[in-house]
DNA sequence: ATATTTACATACATTCACGGATGTTTGCAA
DNA sequence: TTGCAAACATCCGTGAATGTATGTAAATAT
């Protein structure tokens, strides 16, 4: 049985990254072999690389069919412009939280890339990514809260990048956290609650600026051996 | 040059674990082998093999030289009892971001743990040690808190188990997040105001109590293949 | 109807890290 | 002073994963 159709071969590649997500999410990606991700899907490593050059390839493909933790933020921020620019960021928390409490596939993605994926080269792609829509959003919600700043939801001397970085630092432990431990709690059900402690938190005592807290981005290098 | 004094043999294996800390974090725990590190301490494998049996003892010996991320938290909590619980819990917090800021030694562990390290079953132990103290933070933290709602601090539906959560997740976050780029702002400089904006979310609008939000602990099983 | 390409499976060669065995020198005890 | 074991270095065998090359049957183009 070789040789199917389109639809077919476009199914055994989506069968390829569904089994991607178990092996990796199980074993760790560097520890899986190809081998076990093409043995959990049926299939033999010539079908692996027939679809993906290596397990780098592999892996970003894996990545692409869910949103990465702080795109799933700003993904769904839909037609709701003339909120308050803090309602907005809220619903946007919200829903980031929400499609993580609800979409397995997400909580999958996410757990491989919190926890069983390391840095390394053949994470490049992924981390580049990651890097993109990490400041992307830090972009997103600092603009907002500088309209919240104009609008006089929050007082002028708040440092709004300070405030980003806290959002966004917030977002990230709590689905790192509740990625690697689910039966913790109920996420769907507290995501409002968590995040309005914070945006509360914001509005009783947001950071102000002090001086020069945020530096210019400059990629770090770690020099091995 | 063999047969060291016994001084020059427990130095070599401080050597062994400083070069543990460069490779692991430059190149990944899985990615790299035993006789990178041992290269990087100029040194062979045949060292590493005598002071550790494998590279998952390794990682351990390396991580136990410093404090894990929530370990951080409760290990600086002084003789400062007597204190209002919000101010040590305001304390300590602030202290485990210090430690992080400060010794490059928990940067450098803390780096391996979040970004380069699977936890797959190499990581075992200093998994289950992670377990252990996140869970023990999670008692500390709530213990404090219900303390502060027995002086009336808090109000007295407060969910203090799910308030412990939103405490660690934050401390989760901005931990993982500045040691990926720990140039992005002064940790040491903005700890401060970080754990204060989310502490007064806590005090003015603290998670409540709805129904049962916090369920029994439950290991979690990944089924691979 | 034939040719060609697709979509894999199978077989093979190479690399490489691991662990164990062995060698070697020296500190330390008797 | 001898003997033993510590503290490594060096060597080697082995398995495992990778990437490639080849085989092959069906789908699709012509």
């Amino acid at each position: 049985m070789v040789r199917k159709t389109r639809e077919a071969a476009a199914a055994t590649r989506e069968a390829l990254l569904d089994a991607a997500e178990r092996v990796f999410r199980a074993k760790g990606v560097a520890h899986a072999t190809l081998a076990d991700v093409a043995q959990a899907a049926g299939l033999t490593r010539g079908a692996v690389y027939w679809h993906f050059r290596d397990k780098a390839e592999m892996l970003a493909a894996m990545c692409e069919r869910a949103a990465l933790p702080m795109e799933a933020m700003i993904a769904c921020c839909g037609a709701n412009l003339k909120l308050p620019p803090l309602t907005i960021l809220r619903n946007n928390a919200v829903q980031g939280l929400m499609r993580l409490a609800r979409d397995t596939r997400t909580q999958a993605v996410f757990d491989v890339v919190f926890n069983n994926c390391e840095s390394n080269d053949e994470a490049t792609p992924l981390n580049d990514r990651r890097r993109l829509n990490d400041e992307g959003c830090r972009q997103h919600v600092a603009g907002l809260l500088r309209r919240a700043i104009d609008e006089g939801a929050l007082p002028a001397d708040t440092d709004a990048a300070m405030a980003a970085e806290i959002i966004k630092a917030f977002m990230l432990g709590v689905m790192h956290a509740w990625v690697q431990d689910p039966r913790a709690y109920d996420l769907e059900r507290n995501a409002h609650q968590m995040i309005d402690v914070l945006l509360a938190g914001l509005v009783a005592r947001p950071p102000r600026v002090v001086g020069k807290s945020i530096v210019p981005y400059q990629a770090r290098t770690v020099a091995a051996d």
